[in-house]
DNA sequence: CTTTAAAATGAATGTCATTCATTTTTGAAT
DNA sequence: ATTCAAAAATGAATGACATTCATTTTAAAG
């Protein structure tokens, strides 16, 4: 009897605080996408969310802890738009190869995302964190298939993911141009081990746009 | 008349600048290297150089810009040292794998390193502007050889640079093991374009060691 | 010995992130 | 309905610094 009820209490709780949590990410997606993670204050996010300032700390530890959240949430969302369209492709090594152009096309090109390079290590993180699991399974579905050579999936894809977030800063501080994106594409490629020409053939090869954003696909990764 | 002493007042003045400036930049490196960028205090470097804490701002705009230059020059000196190793070597490709297998070395096992890994696009950044001069020869030389295959040797540099901050912060957070620094190493110049056999058998050349710190040397980069 | 402009100074300011003593809400139990 | 203890929420207060700026110090030049 005690037990059910402890259950039924903890169930209750546990649903609202995801969805407070939840708003409180969101709240601070919208903050630090407009400001940047630095100049947003935990002050303004509070009360875009509706709730007092200490609030926000009953769900995370720190102002750094609930970026990650919001970067890991941005990450996630992207992940699952290039996943609805990499579905159909034949060549593993494809997959990844849209992938990357992707992330840095949102890098470079979405101004709420702009805000948010400033952090790099962050963002280098939740990106290896969020999207890891696609790219690493990709990597390594290549690799199989015998168009890649890489070892160990997962520190490619870190050592990528800090690439990427110092190519797209760059580019968006005009250290680069915008059409140096095919030839960030062709180096990252080429640390896949399959050497120049082809990591410059597969970057050519035609991209399918992206379905829109609000279009929350939820499905698994199997 | 007049030119003549106003010339002469302007060399004194920035001769005593250019003292004070590397003084403050010392101190920096002190603090920052012991307690790491962000809990080091402009007072706590101030006191330590023994001068006013307005005065660092006659010199720097902002902490992060001191920071920055505290970076650069410990990378210059990194950078010089691998410098008088690799003077020696026949194969360019060999100079650019031996430079990044010592900086990712450095930045792992140097415990003053460790401290500054945490703000890693400003790391990178320094190491782009410090160590790209002699890493973007390099790459080209190689290039020029046919032993690498870079179409935009900056990019690439700037590239590898994220990349070995983001992979030495990932280990020294034991996120990836001490042994993976060889992997690292390969993945690094696979993105030179070589493939992965190459850049396995590049990265498993003997490295000579390097030369102690103190060892200034002041040769200019030709 | 003045004059003057450049440098240096460090107390004062302002901006937050974070804390914590109170208040409010919740939901089972009676 | 009412009570009650625990869980959440609150927001004013705190503390920690980076940065500023009105004043003081320094030093070159005449």
């Amino acid at each position: 009897m005690t037990i059910a009820i402890t259950i039924r209490n903890h169930g209750r709780v546990a649903q609202r605080q995801i969805r407070n949590r939840e708003a409180l990410v969101l709240a601070g997606y919208k903050v630090m996408s407009k400001k940047g993670i630095d100049s947003a204050t935990m002050q303004e996010i509070a009360e875009l969310a509706d709730v007092g300032a200490g609030t926000i700390y009953s769900y995370f530890k720190s102002k750094d802890e609930l970026a990650i959240a919001v970067l890991e949430r941005a990450m996630l969302n992207l992940a699952r738009r290039i996943e609805a369209v990499t579905d159909k492709f034949e060549d593993p090594a494809q997959v990844y190869a849209f992938g990357i152009r992707t992330v840095i096309e949102a890098a470079t090109t979405d101004l709420r995302w702009k805000q948010l390079l400033y952090r790099s290590e962050v963002i280098a993180n939740a990106m290896f964190n969020a999207m890891g699991p696609f790219a690493i399974r990709d990597l390594e579905k290549a690799t199989h298939a015998g168009r890649f050579r890489v070892a160990d999936a997962r520190m490619t894809f870190n050592m990528a993911a800090h690439a990427i977030v110092g190519i797209s800063l760059a580019i968006t501080q005009n250290i680069f141009n915008e059409k140096d994106k095919d030839e960030a594409v062709v180096r990252l490629l080429c640390m896949t081990g399959i050497g120049e020409a082809e990591a410059i053939a597969l970057a050519n090869r035609p991209r399918p746009p992206l379905p829109s954003e609000n279009t929350i696909n939820t499905k698994k990764l199997k």
